[in-house]
DNA sequence: CAAACCAGACCGACCGGTCTGTCTTCATGT
DNA sequence: ACATGAAGACAGACCGGTCGGTCTGGTTTG
């Protein structure tokens, strides 16, 4: 690993924990065991720290989440998985996040300080929402789902569920509370099948 | 109000939108219009000023979200009056909490840097979600929901999904998707019903 | 030799908290 | 009725420490 490298790993992991603002340049310096002029030499400012955090953790995102879902033929199966995934996968990546979800502790502390970067969270969520509705919409043109059902309400629902279950995993770090939210959700998604 | 009140009226303000370490104490003596000497003369340090200020945001939680619940037959009834009341009373409020939800914004920034500070934000999770569970058990208990649900479970989906609809409201400020996840959580309600 | 890389002193701004001093309030003694 | 002094309320200068960022200078690499 290079220096950038490990600079941006090291940042993925204290910006998890403790956000962006109250992440100081020194702590991840200190943790990489570097110095001023070999982060500033690899990076503009602090900003740019942050967004090329933020395309990392896009990265292993995609590749914890979306493991496996291309082999499966259902979109409801799809999004079964995915719930799995981000259980097993993502949020107990302790290595990458230890602090939990990256994208929930940024939004939640970007929103009201610095609007440019939150807006990236936030968009990164409605991209989220839009592919859930997208296999929900799938799995209803098929008919396999009841007549009744609004797709865009169920997938905000399931992803209010998920962003709720990492709040929660933040807040507690249990895996018994997780576990549940993701089998309530799965469950869920069982109930509005036909 | 006496300056004491406003104080703590104001820091409720700011630590709903930038949370309690992003806050600084320069910033809520500006906006209430007094110095050091006015604050410190009624609160030991900022430590104490976060107790006071949360003391005040349950009280007011309170007042907002169990209002009309007692006059309400059916524990299904109350819970539902709760959701529409979290949305229309208390998150609504941007007197009081103009950041959204003021103990998601605490819990998240909170958790890995004031332990114990952010443990009460999660002992007022967990009373909550027992609160939940314990209006489903007498439903249960009545006979009124599916024989296969599990009281915990459902409990757990909807404080989970209370807590992601406040993490997107903070995110975006939509009252379209906020109703839109209310509205999901009550007709999930009306699912579990026999 | 040039360019990239990195160490660390240094800067102004801001942080929470302390301290001194001023002004108001009010109980008390005469 | 009035003087007096203790106590509370508040203003603002000040302190040590930390922040993000700059700059200089030394070292390594091609």
């Amino acid at each position: 690993m290079t220096l950038k490298e490990k600079i941006i790993h090291e940042s993925l992991r204290q910006f998890s924990t403790k956000g962006f603002l109250s992440t100081s340049i020194t702590d991840i310096l200190e943790a990489v065991g570097t110095s001023k002029g070999g982060l500033y030499n690899h990076f503009k400012n602090k900003e740019a720290l942050f967004f090329a955090a933020l395309s990392e953790a896009r990265k292993i995102w995609r590749q914890r989440n979306l493991e496996g879902l291309k082999e499966l033929e259902r979109p409801i199966e799809k999004i079964k998985k995915l719930l799995e995934n981000y259980r097993d996968r993502y949020l107990a990546d302790s290595e990458n996040f230890p602090g939990g979800c990256i994208f929930v502790t940024l939004a939640v502390e970007l929103n009201d300080q610095r609007p440019h970067l939150a807006r990236e969270m936030n968009e990164g969520f409605l991209r989220f929402k839009g592919m859930l509705k997208r296999l929900l919409d799938q799995e209803k043109n098929a008919d396999n789902l009841k007549d009744e059902i609004d797709t865009q309400q169920v997938a905000e629902l399931i992803f209010s569920g998920i962003l709720g279950a990492s709040v929660m995993y933040i807040s507690d770090k249990s895996m018994v509370t997780l576990d549940r939210n993701i089998r309530s959700l799965t469950e869920y998604l069982d109930m509005i099948v036909k």
